[in-house]
DNA sequence: CTTGAAGCTATAGTTGCTAGAGACATTAGG
DNA sequence: CCTAATGTCTCTAGCAACTATAGCTTCAAG
């Protein structure tokens, strides 16, 4: 039995973290020593590194606990757990898109800058105006359907 | 003189967000008029673009502060105002290169699934040991939506 | 036995908005 | 001119996903 610490260390997760998760119930209420403190076995390790694993890969919370319970019921098809991932790689895919052309015009930018005055500074003329700018690079309004 | 609803308008800014920007100082107080309403004039129209149009490229209102204050003293060097720039570029190129990573390995796990149970789901599997990944996603920074 | 690290709860702050309630102002139609 | 429909006002609370603080208690090392 681990305490929140060594767990923390283990899975790479703060010690106030996994106390969130547990809040919002991603983790379940953890055992308690007599002192009142948190004891976590195997199992807890494991769904920590789960939830750890899928929050680098960008899912939300959200798909997390979904994903969760669908690996609670390995029997089952994995159609939804495919869905999740395929439109976390789309939302992913989008993101890299918006980032691309944000990139293309902050190097337009710094690139034009001779360093002069602001006066003549290209940064604040094109933050000034978006008809300067290459690409329309605006943010678009994201939505996921289910 | 434009009301709150029109200037939102003509700047593809909320209304709320106006007088949220408002309210931290990232905008004036507005005129009043009469009945109390807020009224605009050219200049404030002119300064919420450039806070939109700086938002759209990524930068944080404390950022935008920043540029804001700069472009307000045009015989300055724009020596400051670059740097901010530069930084948000590194800032985009490395979410540029984490999110390539990710579009790597979610694009691995969801090739891989051929539609079967959970139990033998590539996606499951890959999400609960990172040892599976082709390549070291993990970050402990920036995951930030934009 | 004492000290310092680690744990506990509870609350509030972060960023950049967005949504709601309930009241007042303005405008268009009849 | 009256009314109904918007628009605007202030204020508060909520969203994700934590992070930080305060003021305790418990545990492990020396
Ligand atoms: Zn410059
Ligand atoms: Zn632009
Ligand atoms: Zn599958
Ligand atoms: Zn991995």
């Amino acid at each position: 039995m681990l305490t929140i610490g060594k767990l923390g260390k283990a899975a790479g997760v703060k010690v106030p973290t996994i106390r969130y998760y547990e809040q919002i119930g991603l983790l379940p209420e953890a055992e308690r020593s007599a002192g009142n403190q948190r004891l976590y076995g195997h199992k807890a390790q494991e769904r920590l590194a789960f939830i750890r694993h899928a929050r680098d890969l960008g899912f939300t919370l959200e798909a997390i606990r979904d994903l969760l319970s669908l690996s609670d019921r390995p029997d089952q098809s994995c159609a939804a757990a495919d869905a999740i991932a395929k439109a976390q790689l789309a939302e992913v895919e989008s993101r890299l898109a918006r980032l691309t052309a944000l990139k293309a015009e902050l190097e337009r930018m710094v690139v034009q800058c001779a360093g002069g005055s602001i006066a003549d500074c290209p940064v604040i003329e094109v933050l000034s105006d978006h008809s300067l700018c290459a690409t329309d690079h605006r943010h678009p309004e994201s939505e996921v359907p289910s």
